[in-house]
DNA sequence: GGTTTTCTAAACATAG
DNA sequence: TCTATGTTTAGAAAAC
């Protein structure tokens, strides 16, 4: 029986390794090869279980066994008794029984385990018991779902052959045994998650549900409703055994529909158990008005499958408490409604998952998920930036997002991590100096571990970078070694390449007149004109849509704005699909417009998709600058600084002195 | 198409 | 001689 294999201990070389990771790896029609397996020896059990254990019991019992062999297991560890097997010299860490693996922490106190078991024992015993218990699950639900699947089809067999009669209610009751067990499957692993017991691995956080056999895939999900749906029959026949209800319109219309229409409605119920009468309060709008129900509309029942037509609400009302009164029939209905939802909540998270990782490829930074209520900001949120309330590895405040206003923050999250590490692979002709984009600064206080860290060549010019350096230090003066000190220290990407890039620094100390090398007594020091720095200036920006457009492009946002439209189009999401919106919020997010010219010219696209102004002094300036460079402001006793003055102080008027202002932004 | 900016690569010079 | 530093030139790419 199981309890067998409860007991088998972990080959850890290879088997033990892949009962982990066969986990996510079950093969999607498992129904034949999936329990191959452990078929075998399961066979048998899980058809015998079936009608004697309920499931709980079942794992009661394992656990129970698993106790038994884990006292002896820790019994022989502890008196360093270690059994004579050959597997116990190569693995002794993984080397756990199944059985051990199996226990809950409440069975043997963490003390007990700690003072039995060294820690690297404890860590693979966790894992293995993590691991093992959540395959024993799937296998024996696995194996529950087969068994009751092909009763059911053994009985749809027979059903064809003698159509009607108790046979139906067979085939109902596995029908729901089966609906059951799904619930109770997924109610267990959520537990056991909430318990900690099963920790999924982030990116495989949807994984082992996906994997369950049969769990809730939508294909399943329409056979099962349709199995339910087309075991209607039987429910009459219980109606007219005694159940309390009231009989007897027609079935046949919506029997019929039921076949014709989706199998699952778009109107999703919320996780109530029972309350099938109370009126839902779902998103969508219609359904709050009073004289609707969010079962009906459009003139017809919207229950799962039904669409009976109904002319009015009253008449509704009517078909809802005889259709769909709160039986059998209806609860399984329910359940598998239940299941739609899950499995939509499942695909939801999976999704989002998949944003986050592919927005950690990108080199965004993750964000926290985001109602699709508040689809104004959903691009800007989801690509850019964390949410207001998460920190930034430097800890530096941050403006929090305005609930009301549809205008993404000027300076939230990294700024140009986002959209300029999208082209930063490779070698690309043009960085983005911060003349077009956040002030290098501010982007390297935000995003300093990012850069660090990950081999991301930073979107900033040799020579802002070098000048960015240089005003770091408290004298504004470096050796052309500790420049390079300063490119590996703070940036994963120059550490390696070192003679490219490095030529490249001395080329542009050498070639940019800003850099001013200074005789020193310890030597020859570098340091920054900021007068000639400012000359070398292209022309200003004038904030035109226009320019805007090909700064962002020139960002690399386009393709990605792009994508994200295509991904939000497709995902349906009304408000996404206008190009003002996806233009506005996507574009000041994806920028992150810390910078003052691009910011005011994104923002005042924002606004209302021209370049009207329609700044307030207190989006346009912005506090982070002074504190995140306070050494760097006015303490300068350069001859020609003007650094921060204008980051501190910036109002602006208008567009005019918008433009006036550009030219000198960046002072940070 | 011209100009400007930036990056990359290379050659060369000089000092320690 | 080697290495680090500094200068200069050239070509290419991209954006304007």
């Amino acid at each position: 029986m199981m309890v067998e294999s409860a007991s088998e201990t972990i080959r850890s070389t290879p088997s033990g390794q892949n009962g982990v990771s066969s986990l996510s790896n079950q093969p999607d029609g498992g129904g034949t090869g999936g329990g191959a397996a452990g078929g075998g020896r399961e066979g048998a059990t899980s058809g015998e279980t079936n009608g004697e254990m309920s499931p709980v019991e079942l794992l009661h019992f394992q656990q129970q066994q698993a106790l038994q062999v884990a006292r002896q297991f820790l019994l022989q560890q502890a008196t360093g008794l270690s059994s004579p097997s050959s597997n116990e010299g190569k693995q002794p860490a993984v080397q756990v029984p199944v059985s051990v693996a199996m226990m809950s922490p409440q069975m043997i106190t963490p003390q007990q385990m700690q003072q039995i078991l060294s820690p690297p024992q404890l860590q693979a015993l966790l894992q293995q018991q993590q691991a093992i218990m959540l395959q024993q699950l799937q296998e024996y639900y696995k194996k529950q779902q087969e068994q009751l699947h092909l009763q059911l089809l053994t009985q749809q067999q027979a059903g064809k052959q003698q159509p009607k009669e108790p046979l139906g209610n067979k085939q109902l009751a596995f029908q729901q045994q089966l609906l059951q067990m799904q619930q109770l499957q997924q109610q267990h692993l959520l537990n056991l998650q909430r318990q900690g017991l099963v920790s999924l691995p982030p990116g495989q956080g949807s994984v082992p549900l996906q994997t369950l056999p049969q769990a809730v895939c939508p294909s399943d999900l329409q056979q099962l409703w349709k199995e339910v749906t087309a075991a209607q029959p039987v429910e009459d026949s219980i109606k007219q055994e005694g159940l309390d209800l009231t009989t007897t319109t027609s079935n046949s219309t919506s029997f019929s529909a039921a076949k014709v229409s989706p199998p699952i409605s778009h109107h999703l119920l919320p996780n109530g158990q029972s309350t099938m009468h109370t009126p839902r309060r779902d998103s969508s709008s219609h359904e709050e008005t009073p004289g609707s129900h969010p079962l009906y509309g459009h003139g017809e029942c919207k229950w799962p499958g039904c669409e009976t037509l109904c002319e009015d609400l009253g008449q509704f009302v009517k078909h809802l408490n005889t259709e769909h009164a709160l039986d059998d029939r209806s609860t399984a209905q329910c359940r598998v409604q239940m299941q739609v939802v899950q499995q939509l909540e499942i695909q939801l998270a999976k999704e989002s998952e998949r944003l986050q990782a592919m927005m950690a490829h990108l080199h965004m930074r993750p964000s926290e998920p985001k109602p699709f209520s508040q689809p104004l900001n959903l691009v800007s949120s989801a690509t850019l930036s964390k949410s207001t309330s998460d920190t930034f590895p430097d800890g530096l405040p941050h403006p929090p997002t305005s609930a009301t206003a549809p205008i993404t923050p000027l300076r939230q999250g990294p700024s140009v991590i986002s959209s300029s590490t999208l082209h930063n692979v490779g070698p690309i002709r043009r960085r983005n100096s911060e003349k077009f984009c956040t002030p290098i600064s501010s982007e390297l206080a935000q995003n300093h571990e990012f850069y660090k860290n990950a081999d991301v060549r930073p979107p900033f010019t040799y020579a802002s970078l070098i000048r960015q350096a240089i005003l770091e230090t408290p004298d504004r003066q470096l050796t052309l070694n500790e420049i390079y000190n300063w490119f590996t220290r703070m940036f994963a990407y120059f550490r390696r390449n070192t003679a490219t890039w490095k030529n490249a620094v001395r080329h542009n100390l050498s070639l940019h007149k800003c850099f001013v090398r200074v005789e020193n007594v310890k030597g020859a020091v570098w340091t920054v004109d900021e007068h000639e720095y400012q000359k070398r200036r292209p022309p200003k920006m004038t904030g035109s849509p226009t320019l805007v457009k090909n700064m962002i492009s020139g960002l690399g946002y386009g393709a990605l704005n792009a994508s994200y439209q295509a991904a939000l189009a497709e995902s349906s999401f009304p408000l996404l699909n206008s190009p003002t919106m996806i233009n506005t919020s996507s574009a000041s997010g994806m920028l992150h417009v810390g910078h003052d010219d691009v910011s005011s010219t994104v923002e005042q696209v924002n606004s209302n998709g021209s370049n009207s102004p329609r700044l307030s002094p207190q989006q346009y300036s912005h506090p982070v600058h002074v504190k995140e460079e306070p050494a760097e402001a006015e303490d300068d006793s350069r001859p020609v600084s003007l650094m921060a003055t204008t980051n501190q102080n910036v109002t602006i008027p208008d567009d005019r002195d918008l433009e006036e202002e550009l030219p000198v932004e960046d002072l940070s």
